[in-house]
DNA sequence: AATACATTTTCCCATATGGGTATATGATAA
DNA sequence: TTATCATATACCCATATGGGAAAATGTATT
């Protein structure tokens, strides 16, 4: 099997940066795809490919206005993310403590020697 | 270009729900390699990849124990990604409204027609 | 040293990727 | 209808993946 696919996941989707800085240029509000691929440097097929796989993840919404295709956020999928990661809160700063224990101990092993 | 390496990144090192499942683990408590893969129904030789990757991201820590290596969580790699997803919270009540008023309008459109 | 145990590494494979570029589809206006 | 603008898709490529099996490396015990 290879790599799991982009579309599959929150967690895959958003693994990619460029798909990251899309999200964010989109708290902003909604675009066309032709703008977000200006704003962020990105070829116009390229920012509409990342758009795809957003927008089947359900990270993004899309609706037509005129001629053009807006995008906006949908950000409800990324509440998955912060509980998620949320999980480990209490971890961070207790794995602070033990790499400070561990540091302790290397610098006593180096005194002995 | 390929997709971006799954040690590029704590992103993209978690895209992987089997690592995901890994760190969730250690939340417990330090482990052995044949211990997590015995917990988590992975192959050994899965497990230890699995392990390096999230070691590369700095996700995770290793120290000798006599015959065996123990791998521990550290967690503080995920704060950026609760903080990123965080920065989106704003927008999750609010994608609700705006779906909410797109659902409205879907059903006034039903009624003119 | 020789054996046994624990873990990592090396192959192999199928597959999806992100990035170009070119082309096709869609929608509007003349 | 035709011309024009906006977006999506179709190809092509190089690359890294996760998984399985086999082999190599490390470490301790006898």
């Amino acid at each position: 099997m290879a790599r799991a696919a982009t579309t599959s996941d929150v967690f895959n989707a958003i693994a990619e940066p460029q798909r990251r800085d899309i999200l964010v240029l989109l708290r902003a509000g909604e675009r066309p795809v032709s703008d977000v691929a200006h704003e962020l440097g990105m070829t116009q097929p390229g920012a509409s490919k990342h758009l795809r796989v957003l927008r089947e993840v359900g990270l993004v919404q899309d609706r037509r206005a005129g001629k053009r295709r807006l995008y906006g956020l949908d950000a409800r999928g990324l509440r998955t993310v912060h509980e998620w990661a949320g999980g480990f809160e209490q971890f961070w700063n207790e794995s602070f403590d033990r790499l400070d224990a561990y540091m302790q101990e290397l610098k006593q092993q180096g005194k002995k020697e």
